[in-house]
DNA sequence: TCGATTTGACCGCG
DNA sequence: CGCGGTCAAATCGA
């Protein structure tokens, strides 16, 4: 169950370059924080992300060590079962092909909760600064609530094979696992000059992540702060839902619909699941929620999403992200690198 | 009109 | 053979 086997040589390094420099953020982060007086949960989340960080590091290390993953890969040769109706050689082709990059991409979780006070936990506010595309939803066994698979919206575009999984907790449903496959590739247009914030920030983010984000201007001020923050306002703050209720009816119009469900509820957005672009020298892009946070400065999150991105029907009142980071633990396949 | 979502079918793996 | 993951036609909606 090798999840992530060696991935590709060639861009691994990159990767693994890309992070290094935001654990190296991150520390600094850490340090600048020191004599400051912020809270513990700030503190504590930002220890945990560059943990994250360290440990994906390692992780894509090991995954370029020659050594570490004798395998080559592979099993799953061209079945000689007859083909099935689903036509297409071409198609069947490129599902294996899939499938065998698959088994070669990073996997990791993380549990995320959504502070809507709102009964409704109809959605989940999870997000990480990168646009997903639906692309199924299904009952699992043992499962109260459907799992809904996403992909990056520029899988097509840009070859991003980045996917994430979310599962409604059974118990508490304010609390979601998203386990994501595979670090995102796709990146923005190389910021040459990233003269604002806000441009590269929207160099980053994706068209509808823009539109998204032009319905909510971040005042100037707040900008700065980005600037100095790193973009993480760059982050979009949106809500996806799940499924609904109980019934397990899917109705995204519902989820939406309420404009009086509480302000806050939702959202929660942890960045960098993904990592840099390998060629991008762009090393400012390195989002860190959990500052905004800490760092006492309030993402104006009318358009939190909760509303359908902007019906706002919120009070301007800042939300205070209400992330929490329950826990982040990398999967087994993970794991089974330090065994 | 076009991109996103829904949803049932398909398919490989265990 | 069942389950989880993905595909893709139909549908939605901005």
């Amino acid at each position: 169950m090798p999840d992530m086997e060696k991935g590709k040589a060639s861009e691994q390094p990159g990767l693994l370059l890309a992070e290094l420099v935001r654990v190296q953020e991150l520390a600094r982060e850490m340090e600048a924080e020191h004599g400051r007086h912020s809270p513990d949960e700030f503190r504590r989340s930002l220890l945990q992300e560059l943990l994250v960080s360290i440990e994906k590091a390692i992780c894509m290390a090991k995954s370029i060590t020659p050594d570490v993953n004798p395998q080559p890969a592979d099993g799953d040769s061209p079945r000689s079962s007859g083909e099935s109706s689903r036509s297409e050689t071409s198609k069947l082709a490129f599902r294996e092909q899939m499938s065998k990059k698959r088994k070669k991409l990073p996997k990791w979780t993380r549990e995320v909760r959504v502070s809507s006070g709102a009964g409704g936990g109809v959605h989940s506010p999870v997000d990480d600064g990168y646009s997903w595309r639906k692309y199924g939803q299904k009952d699992i066994l043992g499962f109260k609530h459907p799992r809904g698979y996403y992909r990056c919206t520029h899988r097509i575009m840009q070859g991003c094979p980045a996917t994430k999984q979310v599962q409604r907790s059974d118990e508490d449903p304010l609390l979601f696992h998203v386990t994501f496959h595979g670090a995102h590739t796709c990146l923005p247009k190389s910021p040459a000059a990233p003269a604002s914030a806000s441009a590269s920030a929207s160099a980053w983010l994706s068209q509808e992540q823009q539109q998204q984000e032009e319905k909510e201007p971040v005042d100037r001020q707040q900008q700065n702060q980005d600037l100095l923050l790193r973009f993480q306002t760059g982050l979009r703050v949106k809500t996806e839902d799940l499924e609904l209720g109980d019934h397990g009816q899917t109705s995204v119009s519902f989820s939406f619909a309420s404009p009086s469900t509480t302000p806050d509820s939702g959202f929660i957005s942890r960045a960098s699941p993904g990592f840099l672009s390998p060629t991008s020298d762009s090393t400012y892009f390195s989002f860190s929620p959990y500052s905004l946070k800490g760092g006492g400065i309030k993402l104006r999150s009318r358009e939190s999403g909760v509303t359908g991105g902007n019906s706002a029907s919120e009070s301007p009142a800042a939300a205070d992200m209400d992330l929490m980071l329950q826990e982040l633990d990398f999967e087994s396949d993970f794991s089974s690198f330090f065994s």
